[in-house]
DNA sequence: ATATAGGCCTGACAGC
DNA sequence: TGCTGTCAGGCCTATA
C-alpha cells in the first residue's frame, strides 16, 4: 500500500534504472480498467515515440513528464508495481500493462487487484487543470508545510483527526500506515476532533510527519504485504513501525487498542494517546 | 456546504 | 478438503 515513501522509493528505483531518456516504442495493455481517461489504443498513440524527460510525484500519483510537455500519470493504489525489465525476462503474474522502451526495456505495470489508475494528459495546464490532480495538497516535506499550514488547511473541517490527515486534499502522501505513526508519535488519539487539536499537538503531528516520512524514505519505504519498488529491493521501514498492527503499546507496554476510523484499520494506545 | 458510507477489486485467511 | 464470508485500503461517487 504505497504511501508518499514508498512513491518516492519507486521513482528513485526508476531513475536508478536508466528510464529517464528512455522513449516509448508501445504499449501492451492486458487489463483495460486501469486506463481511466485513455484506450488501449489512444494510450499507444499517446506515448509512441515519447521520450521520458523527467519523473516526479504529485501525492501518492507518479508523474511522467515527455516530450513537448506531455503527461503520464500513474497511482499504485494497494498493490500496484512497476518494474523495469529486460524484454527477455518472463512476465509475472498480474501483468496489466506493458510499456515497451527502446533498448530491450520494458517498464511494466504489475498489479493483483487492478486498483491502479493511468491518466495521460496533453500538456501541463489539462494536468494542473485534471479533477485527480487539482485536489491534492502539498506533502509533509514540502518547505510550506508548516503547522500554521496545516492548522489553516483544516480550519473548515471537524471530522476526526485521523481522517483529516489521510485526505489527500489537506496534505497529501501520507496514508492509513504513516498517519497512525504520526499521531502515536504525537500522543494525539486518532479519534480526536480537529477542533480539539491543540496549538502545541499540531505542532508535533507538523514536525512528526516530516520526521517519519524522511526516516521511511532513507529505509526505502515499508514492506507490508507485497510492497517492492522493484524486484529485489525491498524497504525496511515496517521494522520501524512503533503502533500500525501491533498488539502493545511500546511505551506503556498495555495492550493496544484496534477500531476502525471511517472504514479505516486503526491501531492507538489509549493510554498515551489522548 | 461537509461528513460519511458504499463501491471498486481480488488474494489471504478464518471458520465451518 | 473446499466452500463461504470477511477483510484489506486509496480514492471516487452517492447519499445524508
Amino acid at each position: 500500500m504505497p504511501e508518499l515513501p514508498e512513491v518516492i522509493t519507486v521513482i528513485k528505483v526508476l531513475k536508478d534504472e536508466d528510464l529517464i531518456g528512455k522513449h516509448f516504442v508501445s504499449v501492451n495493455v492486458y487489463n483495460s480498467k486501469l486506463l481511466k481517461n485513455s484506450t488501449p489504443k489512444s494510450l499507444n498513440n499517446f506515448l509512441k515515440n515519447e521520450t521520458v524527460k523527467d519523473i516526479q510525484h504529485k501525492g501518492k500519483y507518479i508523474v511522467f513528464t515527455l516530450s513537448k510537455n506531455k503527461i503520464l500519470v500513474i497511482h499504485l493504489r494497494m498493490e500496484g508495481k512497476l518494474f523495469v525489465e529486460h524484454s527477455n525476462i518472463e512476465e509475472k503474474k498480474y501483468l496489466c500493462v506493458k510499456f515497451i522502451l527502446n533498448n530491450n526495456t520494458t517498464l511494466r505495470f504489475y498489479d493483483s487487484r487492478m486498483f491502479g489508475t493511468i491518466h495521460i494528459f496533453d500538456n501541463l495546464e489539462k494536468y494542473n487543470d485534471s479533477s485527480i490532480i487539482k485536489k491534492i495538497a502539498i506533502d509533509p516535506l514540502d518547505k510550506n508545510f508548516t503547522t500554521m499550514y496545516l492548522i489553516n488547511a483544516l480550519k473548515n473541517t471537524n471530522t476526526y483527526i485521523k481522517t483529516a490527515l489521510i485526505d489527500q486534499s489537506n496534505v497529501s502522501g501520507i496514508g492509513n500506515i504513516y498517519v497512525d505513526e504520526i499521531l502515536f508519535a504525537s500522543f494525539v488519539s486518532p479519534l480526536r476532533r480537529v477542533k480539539n487539536v491543540k496549538p502545541n499537538e499540531y505542532i508535533l503531528i507538523t514536525k512528526n510527519a516530516k520526521k517519519i516520512l524522511k526516516d521511511a524514505i532513507a529505509c526505502g519505504g515499508t514492506t507490508i504485504s507485497t510492497f517492492e519498488s522493484s524486484n529485489n529491493h525491498i524497504g525496511s521501514y515496517q521494522n520501524k513501525l512503533k503502533i500500525h498492527g501491533k498488539k502493545i503499546c511500546p511505551i506503556c507496554k498495555r495492550k493496544t487498542a484496534f477500531t476502525k476510523v471511517n472504514g479505516r484499520g486503526t491501531t492507538y494506545c489509549k493510554y498515551c494517546q489522548k
